[in-house]
DNA sequence: GCGAACACTTGACAAAGTCCAGATTTAGAC
DNA sequence: GTCTAAATCTGGACTTTGTCAAGTGTTCGC
């Protein structure tokens, strides 16, 4: 889909800076808010620092982009919305990965418990070792 | 236990702040790093912000402490280990409660595609609303 | 009680994100 | 094409959370 429309579509206004945004979310999944506005100077030449936090929250109000916030890392955004796939990090070198559901659909939403909380969302992180860190050898700070 | 014997029983020197530590976690779960301070300085008078985060460190690295680190939020710490029960948090209010697996023991521990890696952790976060939140009515920022 | 190792304090520093006032740009009407 | 109102973007200061490094104080084994 034309992303301008996609932003019309949403009631969003249209503008360079977030069909840069848009753009650079899009491209490179998992990035953190200033991988994104690396891009978007890359493309659009310059944008502020408060113009990316402005727009990337607008899009994940809308919906239009995911926000992920593991521990330890700057906030991340991607594209890939409306399904329940979860994500995995490699503790060593950082890098990320989208992993589907183990159980089939939705199954983190329904806690054996929920104590009368309405649940929307299950964030599920994964940590562990990437195949390239575990062939690189154990991490001498891991023993 | 006696906590300066569980303190021994890890290879850890007993000293006043790290008594105190343990006690603010253990009695207030999912607890902030700066709450902790507040309730060590309650309980002993005084202890640095460094010193606190030196000794949540410690703790979590001994395994006496788990640290959580939500979305948006500072990190929290409780001193439940050694079960995997997971965490639902209130959007409105942000309280935190603990909930056990949905599906049974470490299920979360099999994502259905590892890529590969090797998962030591699974991180399981629910997001929704309280029964106090839901009660008081839908939130003018919600919708 | 003494000494070595460990822990705590203090202060500077860094990263991530937010707040605010003012200038610029966009959308819509004429 | 031009105008106006509303929304957006810019730039800088600020807050929060957490880390680093050097020096001082405390704990533990003898």
């Amino acid at each position: 889909m034309d992303p301008s429309e996609l932003l019309r579509q949403h009631g969003l206004q249209v503008t360079a800076q977030r069909l840069a945004v848009l753009a650079a979310v899009s491209g490179r999944p998992h990035s953190t808010a200033d991988d994104v506005a690396e891009a978007v100077r890359t493309e659009i030449g310059a944008i502020s620092r408060q113009a990316v936090y402005n727009v990337l929250g607008v899009l994940v109000d809308t919906g239009l982009v995911r926000r992920i916030q593991p521990a330890g890392s700057p906030a991340r955004y991607e594209d890939r919305v409306g399904d329940n796939h979860h994500h995995l990090i490699c503790r060593t070198c950082g890098r990320m990965v989208d992993v589907d559901c183990a159980v089939g659909a939705k199954p983190c939403l329904s806690a054996a418990d929920a104590c009368g909380y309405e649940i929307d969302e299950a964030e599920v992180i994964f940590w562990g070792y990437c195949p390239e860190c575990l062939a690189r050898g154990p991490d001498p700070a891991e023993g």
